[in-house]
DNA sequence: CTTAGTACGACCATATTGATCGGAGATCAT
DNA sequence: ATGATCTCCGATCAATATGGTCGTACTAAG
């Protein structure tokens, strides 16, 4: 059903819970813990964990250790889109499996498949619109997306 | 990856086979039996079937019974969408668990969930997408995808 | 040097999905 | 009518992905 994993969407939440922590209004550039993002949305907390490891080793946030540590955004929520969030944690957004073949790596059906070409041309245009959507636009501060699908460009209907 | 299953790739390519052979300049108007598609796509017969089974049920081709039988489109190639084909066979488009949810059936982390609203706009954005391409425009070798500028504009929070 | 926190890797349980098997019911040709 | 060919339908199995857990090591602040 073009659902996206729940490590995911815990992603999502953390990072706009550590966003609006680091550039709300009542203590800006705080750090956030594991535990009280786990605990105010429920998530469990090994679970979360991992996932905030990964995402500070792809590099949207930034760890610090030991006591009073937690973390930061690595840059401005308006830098960090919703496709990158989703690919860090999911991998290369892939709709259909043969997306990324290289020469040589075929699926069975190949040969004679007559949808490869249109089935890229949707996942291109997914990928745009999660791409043009940042964090701070989630946060609602302004919400200026602007999607000019280059793929949607086509002839009309 | 927001993958779609193999079942709804199945369902794409067969679809597009019936469409290519009934519309076709060959033998337009013939009808076409699973094995045919099974074996020109190196797809599992007996899976192709049972989707084939589920288009039917769900209106999309008309199943003809017995020797000589096989299935055709249950309407134009235009009317049909990408939409309506992955849905039929993977059920509603929800990008994320709490697409549907009916009122007091909430996820664990709805309460304070603050990422519901923006997900949903993508989510519609997506459909959009694929129900304004059909299976028309798979053939055409020029598939004419139209995107109308959708989600982000305005999430509140 | 103790404590509170992250980092990391191995691990298990369950759900989903892909795929298979067996038979029942139509339909057409002969 | 009868058999061959086809769809129809339900049950089942295997593989994979996912969600979730555990244990331990490492780091930094007090």
């Amino acid at each position: 059903m073009l659902k996206i994993s729940k490590k995911a969407d815990y992603a999502l939440m953390a990072l706009q819970h550590i966003a609006s922590v680091q550039f709300g209004d009542v203590t800006p550039g705080r750090v956030v813990n594991t535990k009280e993002i786990a605990e105010e949305y429920n998530i469990p907390l090994e679970l979360l964990a991992k996932v905030l490891q990964v995402l500070s080793k792809q590099g949207l946030i930034e760890s610090h250790n030991g006591p009073k540590g937690g973390y930061l955004l690595a840059r401005s929520a308006r830098q960090i889109t919703i496709a990158q969030i989703i690919e860090s944690i999911e991998g290369p957004l892939a709709i259909t499996d043969c997306s990324h073949e290289k020469d040589g790596d075929f699926c069975m059906q190949r040969e004679h498949c007559n949808i490869r070409t249109p089935l890229l041309k949707i996942q291109d245009s997914i990928y745009q619109l999660l791409n043009n959507m940042t964090l701070g636009d989630m946060m609602g501060g302004t919400p200026l997306i602007t999607i000019q699908s280059p793929a949607a460009q086509g002839v009309e209907r």
